[in-house]
DNA sequence: CTGAAAGCGCTAACAA
DNA sequence: TTGTTAGCGCTTTCAG
C-alpha cells in the first residue's frame, strides 16, 4: 500500500515481519496462521490482524522443506486436446476440493519419452502421491514410480501389470462387449475406424479385444482406416466415406472414439444411408457433449470423471493414513445402444 | 533395486547421498546436476554415474527456497470442461516447453471467491509468473496480483483495467462486429441466446457489445433465451425450439458459444428449416471441434491458442529479463461468416 | 576446477 | 500458552 517505489525490488514479506509487526514470536505467528496448537485469543486477533494489514502470503516452499510435507498431488496425462481428459482432471479436482491437496497436471503428448521427463520434474517437488494414465511407462519411469515411496495410482486402463494401484477399465473387455454385442444384432461385415497413435495403448487393447470378440464368431475385420490429427468430426466424415467406396459390403463401423463416430454418422445420414439397417454405428467414451445429435451414437461410457474421481479417493486416503498399498479398482463401462445399432 | 524392506520407511535421497556414492563433494555435485561452472569431464561422469545409480531425483523444493527462484508458471482459468480452456493451456504448455518454466494450473469454477482462494494458494509457492484469466476479480484478489512482485498477465479479454500485461481480444467488440455483419447481411429481428453465468463477463460483454452493434441501425433484440448446465448442444436445440416458438418472426440467432450454436444449426436443419435464408445462425469461439458439420456455423474465432502462446511469452520473456512492465497485446478476432449467414 | 561455510523461510521438538 | 533451538536439502558466496 505505502513505501512502494516503483523500480525498487521488493522483498517478500516473510513470517518475521509478521512477527515484528504484531510483537508476537515467529513461532506463535506460525501457529496461529495454520491454525495449529493452542494460541490465545488475543494472540491470535493480534497476528491475523498483521498478517492481513501487510498482506502477508505464506511461503510454501519454505513450508514444505520444513514439514516435509507437500500437499501436490502429480497428474500426468498423455493430452488436453482430447476432451476425455479434462473431465478426468475434473474429476479429480472435484474429489480432491475438501482435501487440502491441489493437482497439478502434467502433459505428455502421448509420448512415454515426455512421460518420463514430466514425471522426474514432478517427483522433484516431492508431491504427496502420483495420479497418472495408462500402466506403459519407460523402464526408468517406472523406477521412478516404484521408488518414490509415496502413493502412485494408475488410471484409465487395468490391462497390464501395475506399480501400485489402479483404478480405470478394461479395454479388451471394452472392444469384447462391443464385438459381441454387435455380433449378436446381426452385423458381420465390420470395419474399424481409429486413430494411429504409437502409444495409445488403450486404444490398441480395445481394437484386440474386439477383434478377439468377433473372432468368436468366427468372423474377421473387413477393412480399417487409422488418421492422425485435424478436427475428429471432419475425419471421421473422410474416414467413413473411404471405407464405404473400398469396401461397399461393410454393414458396421466401429470407431475408436466418440467424435470420428459422431463424424461418420452425419456422413451417413447426409448420404441418406439407412442407419442403422443399412449400416450399424458404434464409438467409444460416452461423451455427453454429443448428445444432440439427430441420432444418439451407440457408444460404451468410459467412467471418466468416476475414475478421476476414484483415484483422487485413493491418493487422499493414503495420505492420510500414511500408508501405501495397491488398491484395485475395476469400473465396468457399459453399452449405450443408442439410435444407431438395430436392435438384435 | 536392493535393501527395500518393505514396510520400511524408505528416506528419499539427497545430494549427500550423491556426494558421499562418488566421492565429491556436495556441492559440486550440485553443479553437475545444474550444468553449472566448469567442472572436469572426469568428476562429472562419476557424479552423474553415481546419481543414476543410486536413483537420484532432486528435490526443488531445498533448491528453490536456496536460490529463491521458482520455475513455475500459475495458470488460473474458470474451467476446463468448456472447450476453450484447454486450448488455451496447451498453447501455454507449447510456449513454456523449451524456457524451463513449468506450468501450474488452477481451475475457479467461475468463481471469484474460488479464484481468490486458489490464486492465494498459488501465489504461497512463490511462482515466476501468473496467467490468469479475465479481468474481474475480487479486491483481495487484486490486491494480491498487484503486491506479488512478479509479471501478472490477464488473458482472454481487454476491456477494462489491467493490473500489469494483457492478452487477449475484445469482446465488446466483438459482439459489435458481428451485430453489425449480420444487419448488414440484411437480418433485423434478431435474438440472443446465451449462458447464464454470474462471473462469465465475457460473454456479458459479447452481448453488449452485440447490442450496441444492433443500436447504431435502431434495432433491438426481439427476444433472448439463458440457460446453464448440461449438454451444450441438446441445449442448443431446446433454447432455439423455445425462441423459435415463442418469437416466430425471428430472423436470425446469436449464440453465445459454437455449441449451443450448433446444437441450434442441427435443430434448424432438422425441422427444413431454410438456414441461412430464413433463419441465419452465428455463434462465438471458432471451435476447431465442430469443423464437419452438415454447415459451417459463422463464428468468430476466440484466437485461443494464440492468447496463450503470447501470454506464456510474456512471463517467460520477464523472467529471464528480469522485469516487469506492462505489457499489452489485443488479437482481433476475425467473422468467419460459414454457411449461415446470407451474403449481404 | 573444487570445497567450506552460511543461510533461504519455515516448522518439529522441546523448554519455559 | 508461548518461546528457543535446530535443522529441512539445497545454492550462494567466497576461499582455496
Amino acid at each position: 500500500m505505502s513505501g512502494n517505489n516503483p523500480g525498487e525490488q521488493r522483498r517478500a514479506l516473510t513470517l518475521r515481519d509478521v512477527s515484528e509487526a504484531s510483537g508476537v514470536s515467529e513461532m506463535t505467528v506460525s501457529r496461529v496462521l495454520r491454525n495449529r496448537g493452542d494460541v490465545s485469543e488475543g494472540t491470535r486477533d493480534r497476528v491475523l490482524e498483521a498478517a492481513k494489514r501487510l498482506g502477508y502470503v505464506p511461503n510454501k516452499i519454505a513450508g514444505a522443506l520444513a514439514s516435509q510435507r507437500v500437499n501436490l498431488v502429480a497428474v500426468i496425462i498423455p493430452s488436453l486436446s482430447n476432451l476425455v481428459f479434462p473431465e478426468v482432471l475434473s474429476g479429480i479436482s472435484a474429489e480432491l476440493e475438501e482435501t487440502g491437496l491441489q493437482p497439478v497436471f502434467g502433459v505428455t503428448n502421448y509420448s512415454a519419452e515426455r512421460e518420463e521427463l514430466v514425471l522426474y520434474e514432478m517427483l522433484s517437488w516431492r508431491p504427496s502421491g502420483v495420479i497418472i494414465a495408462g500402466l506403459e511407462h519407460t523402464a526408468a519411469a517406472r523406477a521412478m514410480l516404484e521408488n518414490a515411496g509415496i502413493p502412485i495410482v494408475e488410471i484409465m486402463d487395468v490391462d497390464g501389470p501395475v506399480v501400485d494401484s489402479v483404478v480405470g477399465i478394461s479395454h479388451k473387455r471394452a472392444g469384447l462387449e462391443m464385438a459381441r454385442a454387435i455380433v449378436k444384432a446381426g452385423y458381420s461385415r465390420i470395419a474399424f475406424l481409429g486413430t494411429k497413435m504409437p502409444d495409445d495403448h488403450r486404444a490398441r487393447k480395445r481394437l484386440e479385444g474386439f477383434e478377439a470378440g468377433l473372432a468368436e464368431a468366427g468372423i474377421e475385420l473387413v477393412d480399417r482406416e487409422f488418421y492422425s490429427g485435424g478436427s475428429a468430426l471432419m475425419k471421421g466424415r473422410e474416414m467413413t466415406e473411404a471405407v464405404l467406396s473400398r469396401s461397399p459390403e461393410v454393414d458396421f463401423l466401429y470407431y475408436s472414439n466418440d467424435m470420428i463416430g459422431a463424424g461418420g454418422l452425419l456422413y451417413c445420414l447426409d448420404k441418406g444411408i439407412d442407419v442403422p439397417g443399412r449400416i450399424g454405428l458404434a464409438g467409444f467414451n460416452g461423451v455427453e457433449l454429443l448428445e444432440g445429435l439427430p441420432r444418439r451414437l451407440a457408444t460404451m461410457d468410459a467412467c471418466r470423471r468416476e475414475i478421476g474421481r476414484r483415484a483422487a479417493a485413493i491418493i487422499s486416503g493414503h495420505s492420510e493414513a500414511g500408508l501405501i498399498g495397491g488398491e484395485r479398482v475395476e469400473l465396468t463401462p457399459v453399452l449405450q445402444p443408442g439410435d444407431t445399432i438395430r436392435p438384435a
